[in-house]
DNA sequence: CGTCCACAGGAATGACGGGCGG
DNA sequence: CCGCCCGTCATTCCTGTGGACG
């Protein structure tokens, strides 16, 4: 009996037997090795340093695809100046990092840096322009030495522009008792092309490029995290690099490898099984597809999934937008909603297109017309099944079902 | 070689919700 | 509490455009 309720405590306390500490794993996490990184992490900080001594260092532009250490060479980086500054007890030098992709508004990358180095700021109610002005008095009056790491840029530019940019690249004009500098980090290389020739100058003083890892690369980062996320023992052979080699086949991408390994400690902790197999692997990997999808489609607005909807009923393609915009009003009259405008929808798929979840071409038909090709980026049932989760596009979804199966 | 399709995507504008300063 | 200003989402109106067709 008391083993009995002893075995539920420890679950409900996430006492796991595959796992030691599953942070170790999660894609933020910062760890204290960064294999095959090391050149980059001097480089980085190298560039940094000169903060340290109260200079302004280098703005920095960063480049490399996802999932080949940016983010974490850029963190890595920070915490461990953190630590120094706290450490010898300088308080005028602070970091600031903002996710360009979650603060998509010139507003709130201000907010972030603003909440970052500690000014009060109201998260909406300012002009940007006041916004401005007051981190830049902030930042002069304490004399602080700042560095603003703005990651994935190029979401923040492809927004709003680059009018942000240029201005916080020009507030060191501004200031007369401090220093700002800012790293870029993007994983579009073109994207650099596309910025007003002052700010890409200013902002790429000095680029760093990353290249993407290979599988052997992969597996070391693998096995790394492993030892700490795992218990010994219980990852079978060859599940590293199953993992690794699949990651190495999508551009080399460790975020995505770190995802596999974990899912697949999941997947085998859900079974109740005691070690984590290649099966386990292999099905983390057919899921994980999934639940990618799955977590941006639920959080998306209505009318967006209303359009992914129209989309998935065209079986994942549409060769026009008119098309696709034509099935869309049809879904609309039948859910009773009012339609957006052709204008907007295709803003909004625009906007899918950058979170990846469907691919656009501008294609040229000639004579037909100029129009854009829409196609989904995960298998049109899948999609159905998580817009299903929507009480209101779920009951179409049954009824398109029902009426469909002759 | 010009036309003209079927849109793309820019600009202006408005409704709405929220903070600010008085 | 009020009037003001702002960002966001959406609409309306608009100009721009690559290339197959005639």
């Amino acid at each position: 009996m008391e083993d009995v309720v002893a075995e539920v405590i420890k679950k409900a306390l996430g006492e796991s037997s595959i796992f030691r500490n599953r942070e170790a794993l999660a894609s933020d996490y910062v760890p204290d090795k960064l294999p095959h990184r090391e050149e980059y992490i001097r480089r980085i900080a190298e560039l940094l340093s000169p903060a340290l001594r109260g200079e302004k260092p280098s703005n920095i532009l960063i480049y490399g695809l996802t999932g080949t250490g940016k983010t974490a060479v850029v963190r890595y980086v920070m915490k461990r100046f953190e630590e120094h500054a706290e450490k010898v007890g300088i308080d005028v030098f602070k970091f600031s990092y903002v996710n360009c992709r979650n603060e998509d508004t010139n507003y709130r990358v201000l907010f972030k840096i603003g909440s970052d180095l500690g000014v009060k700021i109201p998260f909406t109610g300012l002009s940007v322009a006041e916004l401005h002005n007051r981190l830049r008095e902030y930042i002069d009056s304490r004399k602080l030495s700042v560095t603003i790491v703005l990651d994935e840029i190029d979401f923040l530019v492809k927004k709003v522009g680059d009018d942000l940019l240029y201005r916080l690249t020009r507030i060191n004009d501004e200031l007369t008792q401090s220093k700002v500098s800012i790293v870029g980090v993007t994983n579009d290389v073109k994207f650099v092309e596309t910025l007003d020739p002052r700010v890409r100058s200013s902002l790429g003083e000095v680029e760093v490029v990353f290249p993407p890892y290979d599988a052997l690369q992969l597996a070391d980062i693998l096995r790394e995290r492993a030892v700490l996320a795992f218990k010994e023992g219980v990852l079978e052979d060859g599940v590293i690099e199953y993992c690794a080699s699949a990651a190495a086949r999508e551009h080399g991408d460790a975020r995505r490898a770190l995802d596999l390994l974990r899912f697949a400690g999941e997947i085998a902790e859900r079974e109740g099984a005691s070690r984590v197999s290649l099966v386990h692997a292999k099905k983390a990997r057919e899921e994980l597809e999934v639940n990618a999808a799955m977590e941006v489609v639920r959080t998306l607005p209505y009318h967006s999934k209303l359009l992914l909807l129209s989309l998935a009923v065209m079986k994942g393609f549409a060769e026009s937008t008119g098309s696709l915009y034509l099935t869309y009003r049809r879904i609309c009259e039948t859910l009773g909603v009012e339609p957006l405008t052709q204008r907007r929808v295709s803003d909004l798929i625009n906007e899918l297109d950058m979170l990846g979840v469907l691919t656009s071409r501008v294609v040229n038909k000639g004579r037909y017309g100029k129009t854009k090709e829409v196609s989904l980026g995960v298998d049109p049932a899948t999609v159905l099944k998580v817009l299903s989760s929507d009480t209101r596009i779920g009951e179409y979804v049954k009824s398109v079902k029902v009426s469909g199966d002759r």
